[in-house]
DNA sequence: AGGTTATACTAAACTTGTTGAATATGTCAA
DNA sequence: TTGACATATTCAACAAGTTTAGTATAACCT
């Protein structure tokens, strides 16, 4: 499982705590991978378990105590060794593919609702993910390796929803003229 | 949940066992969906308690008994239903993607071996995804409304894996620029 | 003073998805 | 004739992901 390994990659930098770790899921790995608050802080209590992390309470003024965890000598090395095993691609489940596969069943209009939606979405995403390349990635030559890592990660986000907006488009032009004849 | 409803709208053409299920899912979902036998019995089990589906058991000669499932009119209802209802784009989780982000940690072989499998796989899906476009779609003119509709899927399919082979290819330029520094 | 939002963690129930095994029959090739 | 492959289903256990709820503190706004 790949979580586990999400979270130890995110620990090579700094020590953290469940919450940091989910903020920065949300906002900079969130292209590739997701995961609720929930599943990361019962996450680590394994790993803490597996003694690929440990972990120390710190108070806080004014806040509750952070619970920060520190990526351990047997975590590296379980990383790098996961690094080394060849992974499968992830398996597509996509329930708007799933629709348009069964857009012969209802009306055009249907479908085109939906797809103009996720043309939006996807529209937004794109954007958001084009503006951070632009403020943080602008100038590949000043990154160091790690940033030009992060760089690539989010290069592929931005090909993924290009990819989508194109055959939103496709599919919302087979569908309009679908509805005129 | 969406697997349910992608065995419905499977359904919709003509009644069909698990087994036959399984194949087709293999075959001409594949792209966009993915589920186990056993995922699909399971849910077939659920479906028919449900009453969206009913079974009848069919002797043949010479092999095991079919099951074959039929879509009940409860189950037109659920799944024009829930073609209504929007649909959010699925969660990507990528092992490849967290191992490039992680990839400063390691020698850039050992990533680019990882980039180098991928490419070749999804080269490898791209070609079997064209050539059944050239054998089942070549002429869009002659097709029926469903038959354009599930066009639309493997377009999506072609698509997706063209956009992994760009990202395949200029994440490897970057690790090998990286390996000869 | 009350309501919202942000920080920070825990617990439990539930749904999905994966893996392995067991059972049964028939075909085809080495 | 033995072994691999295809058809066809079921059960059990486990792993991973989702949903909902609960606890607690403090900042900020109306």
């Amino acid at each position: 499982m790949a979580l586990t390994h999400t979270i130890l990659v995110t620990l090579t930098n700094k020590p953290k705590a469940g919450y940091d770790l989910w903020k920065e899921f949300e906002e900079s790995v969130s292209c590739y991978w997701k995961a609720t608050q929930q599943q990361i802080y019962r996450e680590l209590g394994k790993m803490e378990k597996e003694g690929w992390v440990t972990s120390e309470k710190i108070p806080q003024e004014g806040r509750p105590a952070k619970k920060l965890y520190s990526i351990t000598e047997a975590g590296i090395v379980e990383l790098v060794n996961w690094m080394q095993q060849p992974s499968e691609p992830t398996v597509l489940r996509e329930d708007l593919l799933v629709k348009v596969k069964a857009g012969h069943l209802v009306p055009p209009e249907m479908v085109l609702q939906e797809l103009k939606r996720r043309l939006h979405l996807h529209s937004q995403k794109l954007a958001a993910y084009q503006e951070k390349e632009q403020q943080v990635f602008a100038h590949p030559e000043k990154l160091s390796l790690q940033e030009r890592c992060l760089h690539l990660t989010l290069r592929r986000g931005i090909g993924y929803e290009t990819q989508w907006i194109a055959w939103c488009h496709e599919a919302i032009e087979f569908f309009e003229a679908t509805a005129k004849s």
